[in-house]
RNA sequence: GGGCGAUUAGCUCAGGUGGUUAGAGCGCAUCCCUGAUAAGGAUGAGGUCCCUGGUUCGAGUCCAGGAUCGCCCA
């Protein structure tokens, strides 16, 4: 009793992938295929979170099908793997969003609308999306627990995150300072150095070269060059090269003072140098500040970070406003003015240009310092400037305090972690994230913001101590009012708790928010609560064994991960990094929204499907690469791949479901007394079990992915198509039975390696494949274990076939070339080519014969007049014996005599050649043969044989040919007619003398062909058809009338 | 300006440790097959392997320099 399912065309595969998803949900197979492996090794993945207040987008897919695959390979390898999902909730985009949604636009706005609520639009506006994202999930087949997930900005992950900073506060790792910090005028915040790594622009700038006039020497100035004139009125100083010479020039009459080098780059040939003079003779001049109204010293100093790179060599000091000025300026006891609030409008100090925005400034700035006389020359300058990331506002380097985490501390210490980790690509460890960590610097965590972790800091009102506060336990202690039980450790609430100082004092919490990447680095213990729940810690959770997001994430989640896992539990944390690469359009350009360019990932899956999705980004090339991204390009692999595979899929279902069909279980021959054809498709599977096996475990999806599909084509293209006979009509049983448990188990094991790439086809096949069948068989493929190699390989027999498939390939081109149809059976195929070939070719000979349509296929491999040979050198073996007497051997190898060479060889004896003097011997493997038939034969060539084919159709081949068309014809006929592959049909057939002669000879074949039980010739039917049809064939009349019996 | 990566057919990509006809798919052209059929297949055209130099008997592959593109950083 069979159970087989009718396996239709592969037409509507989106419906099959909704059905699978919903035995999925109905059966609850994800929870199961956890739930199965409690207790096993774990296996410990961490879900990078995503910010679910936009629409995710194919990117998004790209990093969830990755984050997919290798959790359900370790499954079925037996692992525990438990996926929790996560979403970040914090942070300025969610801000962002909600002040357009509020048309309010900047901090003074928020706070006039009130934090409470604008908070509380925030947690609002990050669910805003979270259905779509829950359904592209799903749908997509990544199988993550969203009913668990961790949200950054719940209570126990924000007290996770108070745990980690007190800590780090307490050992003494956090400091606030006043530093010069990127700074979003418009968000009001600093920002930290991977944030602004994100943000970089190239623009034109206005760049001018300013004079200085030096006070004791009128008429001469000092030459700067600055390409932020906006900070010219916070000038404090002029920086000078220590180790460079400097020039005095004269120049249309007036003297300037630069550095030598650059004297001809930026005045060119018309100056004159009047005297060069060390560094040390200009440090201490006095100079006319390019703006009076603030005071300062305005003297030249010597700075080490000067460079005669670009510019003058000579560069002004803004201390406010640069990392090295302000260092420059500690060093020579300089003050650091700022002329700039906290919008980045000049205050009152700067009369010129108060109240203006700086970038928006720097035209007046310029208008006022040329009316002057002061500017020497203006030129744009394109270079590349930071930008704030999400609101595209310049960055200014500003002066103010912030908090930082000493992660300087442990940098050596995160290299040495580094160094455990496998990264994919490996180059990431030393490259992009090796060299990122070395130039480490300290992370700079506060935001002055909003909707994020408070910082869990409270400074004495009175003595200014700060105490860190780890818990909300500690909190409610100290707190000098009643905390309510049901707290929002969210501002502005914990702003409005007070507590006691160890001085008697009041402190109050500190108004920084933490940097939302200190958040989602913070997801290893946050996520579980830790450490305020549960005996076992972090015990099976920490670290993880996968990680895996996009390539640009080295100096967001990677880093941080990383600082925090260095930081608090001297652990990396985690084991394997995949990191993947962009999604592009087909032309290479990023896909944006305002390029309109971008293509949505519900019409990829609508129109393709998951499984053709997630297999394009499998496979399409290594992960870490961009993907040049189309619907088109899914839509081939879909063509080329899944359809392949459901075809040989819906064969082995369609006839295994016939009356003399099969039924997994059926009784077949063991594997080792199966023909060439089964043992060979057994090693091939083997063999790619094998690869994909260690694919997948090295995180390589995109060469087991490609093996797999080699498997298939050969399984489609090779195995059924050369053995379609032995599935129908085999009256073979045992060879019958050998088939058909052959192929059963390479799709039924192709469904199990199959199943972390595409779910759910392969659930689909493992269904009827197996779980229809089997009754002791997991009913889904994914609570399956994963297939070991059965030890079937014979690599012989895999050259053998490469043979055989060379062969017929040679031979299509011979009847190419020779206009001979297949159909058109000829007499015999002459295969030419060594001896070892001949052995290896000796059992497949029938396969070749059968696709060439030949009745014979003969071997020549000997030198006797039947064959030309010439012979080559082997390079590979005779290249490190020679070396550069190479071209000598091939010379002499070239005028050997091939025919008595090859006998010599054959005869096992060595052949003999004398090279620059010397007589050297050559074995058999030290020359390659090249034999091609002789004449008679039309010949193709390939490069270890030749094929021959005998072209002479004699008038009994010919006589078959027409069999063969006839036969055609009766199917084409049948079909037509509607007739199920099983129907028995009368059969009469009427033709000119050539045709009834061809059917007198043939008339077993023709009948057996097209299942007639009764086959009539001549005019005049015998019955009624169901179906006539008069046509030709070759020229020749002819007609066919069927009926059902 | 620095780091990392890439550059192979019209397009998308493969090409252990150097070895003498550089491969596949798509597209194109010409065909074949006809009970896997709303499929399948073959043959062919198409290549200065980014450029220049070097190492070597021999370089798509190794080395140096350069060009272009991308990402990251200054």
């Amino acid at each position: 009793m069979s159970n087989w399912r009718p396996v239709g065309p592969a037409a509507d595969w989106t419906a099959m992938e909704e059905r699978v998803l919903a035995f999925w949900h109905e059966r609850d197979i994800f929870q199961r295929s956890i739930d199965d492996r409690k207790g096993a090794d774990p296996y410990v993945f961490y879900e990078g979170p995503p910010t679910a207040n936009g629409r995710p987008g194919s990117h998004h897919v790209l990093s969830r099908v990755f984050k997919d695959i290798f959790p359900r390979f370790h499954t079925m390898r037996g692992r525990y793997v438990e996926r929790k999902a996560g979403w970040d909730c914090h942070g300025l985009p969610v801000e962002l969003e909600v002040e357009k949604q509020l048309g309010i636009s900047g901090k003074p706005e928020i706070e006039a609308y009130g934090i409470a609520e604008f908070n509380a639009r925030c947690r609002e506006s990050v669910g805003e999306y979270l259905e779509e994202w829950e359904r592209l999930t799903d749908r997509i087949g990544f199988w993550v627990d969203t009913s668990q997930a961790y949200r950054t900005m719940d209570t126990d992950y924000v007290e996770s995150v108070w745990w980690s900073l007190a800590t780090l506060f307490d050992k003494g790792l956090v400091y606030e300072s006043d530093k010069v910090v990127p700074y979003c005028p418009r968000c009001g915040t600093a920002l930290s150095s991977h944030e602004v790594a994100q943000g970089y622009k190239d623009v034109v700038d206005p760049s001018i070269y300013v004079r200085f006039p030096l006070v004791d020497d009128p008429g001469t100035s000092l030459l700067v060059w600055t390409t932020t004139p906006w900070t010219l009125p916070a000038n404090q100083a002029a920086a000078i090269s220590p180790d460079t010479a400097y020039a005095v020039v004269e120049v249309d009459g007036e003297r300037l003072v630069m550095a030598e080098a650059l004297v001809a780059k930026v005045i060119g040939d018309d100056a004159v140098t009047l005297r060069t003079m060390p560094a040390s003779e200009l440090a201490g001049s006095a100079y006319e500040p390019p703006f009076g109204h603030i005071p300062g010293k305005h003297i030249v100093v010597m700075s080490d970070f000067v460079t005669t790179e670009d510019g003058t060599g000579i560069v002004h000091l803004a201390p406010a406003f640069g990392e090295d000025d302000m260092r420059a300026a500690r060093e020579h006891g300089l003050d650091a003015p700022n002329p700039v609030d906290r919008q980045g409008l000049f205050t009152d100090a700067v009369p010129e240009a108060a109240g203006v925005f700086v970038k928006d400034a720097d035209r007046q700035l310029i208008t006022n310092l040329e009316g002057r006389g002061r500017v020497f020359r203006e030129k744009p300058y394109e270079h590349s400037y930071p930008h704030c990331w999400r609101c595209s506002t310049p960055l200014l380097y500003y002066a103010k305090p912030s908090w930082y985490i000493r992660t300087t501390d442990v940098r050596d210490r995160m290299l040495e972690l580094n160094e455990q980790v496998g990264w994919h690509p490996d180059h990431v460890k030393h490259g992009r994230f090796g060299r990122w960590l070395e130039g480490n610097v300290d992370w700079a965590i506060s935001r002055e913001r909003y909707w994020g972790t408070p910082l869990p800091f409270w400074r004495c009102d009175d003595c200014e101590t700060v105490t860190a506060i780890g818990s909300f336990e500690m909190l409610r202690d100290r707190a000098v009012d009643k905390v309510p039980v049901s707290l929002d450790p969210h501002r502005p609430y914990v702003d409005e708790i007070p507590i006691r100082c160890g001085c008697g004092g009041v402190a109050h919490r500190v108004p920084e928010v933490a940097d939302v990447w200190f958040d989602s680095g913070a997801m290893p213990f946050a996520q579980h609560h830790y450490p305020f729940e549960g005996e076992d810690g972090l015990a099976g959770h920490f670290p993880a064994d996968f990680v895996c997001e996009a390539l640009d994430q080295t100096r967001g989640w990677f880093y941080s991960l990383l600082a925090e896992g260095a930081l608090l539990f001297d652990e990396a944390p985690y084991r394997n990094v995949v990191c993947l690469g962009l999604i592009l359009d087909p032309e290479g350009q990023k896909m944006s929204k305002s390029k309109g360019n971008v293509v949505a990932p519900w019409s990829v899956l609508d129109h393709a499907g998951a499984d053709a999705f997630r297999w394009y980004l499998f496979t399409a090339q290594s992960p870490w690469d961009s993907f040049r991204f189309s619907l088109d390009v899914v839509d081939e692999t879909r063509r080329r791949f899944l359809f392949t595979l459901w075809n040989t899929y819906a064969f082995l279902a369609t006839y295994a479901s016939l009356p003399d069909g099969f039924t997994p279980g059926d009784p077949a021959p063991p594997a080792a007394e199966r023909s060439e054809m089964d043992r060979w498709a057994l090693s091939r599977l083997d063999a790619t079990t094998q690869v994909v096996t260690d694919g997948l475990a090295g995180y390589d999806p995109t060469n087991a992915g490609r093996a797999l599909e080699s498997l298939i084509d050969d399984l489609s293209n090779w195995y059924v198509r050369t053995g379609r006979r032995r599935f129908w009509r085999n009256d073979d049983a045992t060879d019958r039975a050998a088939a058909f448990a052959t192929l059963h188990e390479c799709l039924s094991t192709v469904a199990l390696l199959l199943a972390p790439f595409c779910p759910f086809v392969a659930d689909e096949m493992w269904g009827n494949l197996v779980a229809a069948h089997d009754p002791a068989a997991p009913e889904s493929v994914h609570l399956a274990d994963w297939p070991t190699a059965g030890g079937r390989r014979d690599e012989v027999l895999e050259q053998a076939m490469a043979a055989a498939l060379e062969a017929t390939t040679l031979g299509r081109s011979a009847r190419k070339e020779a206009k001979l149809k297949v159909r058109q059976p000829l007499k015999e195929a002459v295969i030419a080519c060594p001896p070892a070939t001949a052995r290896l070719l000796e059992g497949l000979s029938q396969v070749v014969a059968e696709e060439l349509n030949v009745r014979e296929v003969r071997f020549v491999t000997d030198a006797e007049g039947l064959v030309e040979v010439s012979l080559k050198p082997n390079y590979r073996t005779l290249g490190p014996r020679f070396g550069n007497e190479m071209p000598a051997v091939a010379q002499a190898v070239a005028s050997l005599d091939a025919t008595a060479a090859v006998r010599a060889l054959d005869s096992g004896t060595t052949v003999e050649i004398e090279v620059n003097g010397a007589t050297q011997m050559l074995a058999d493997d030290d020359l390659l043969r090249e034999v091609r038939p002789s004449e008679g034969y039309a010949v193709a060539e390939g490069g270890s044989l030749a094929v021959g084919l005998s072209t002479e159709i004699t008038p009994e081949l010919q006589m078959e040919g027409l069999a063969r068309d006839l036969v055609r014809a009766i199917q084409s006929a049948r079909r037509t007619a509607d007739l199920k592959v099983e129907d028995r049909i009368h059969l009469h057939l009427d033709g000119s003398g050539r045709v009834r002669e061809a059917i007198d000879a043939h008339r077993a074949y023709i009948a057996g062909e097209v299942l007639a039980t009764e086959l009539t010739v001549g005019h005049g039917l015998p019955f009624t058809p169901k179906y006539r049809e008069d046509g030709e064939i070759d020229g020749e009349p002819v007609s066919i009338a069927l009926a059902l019996p």
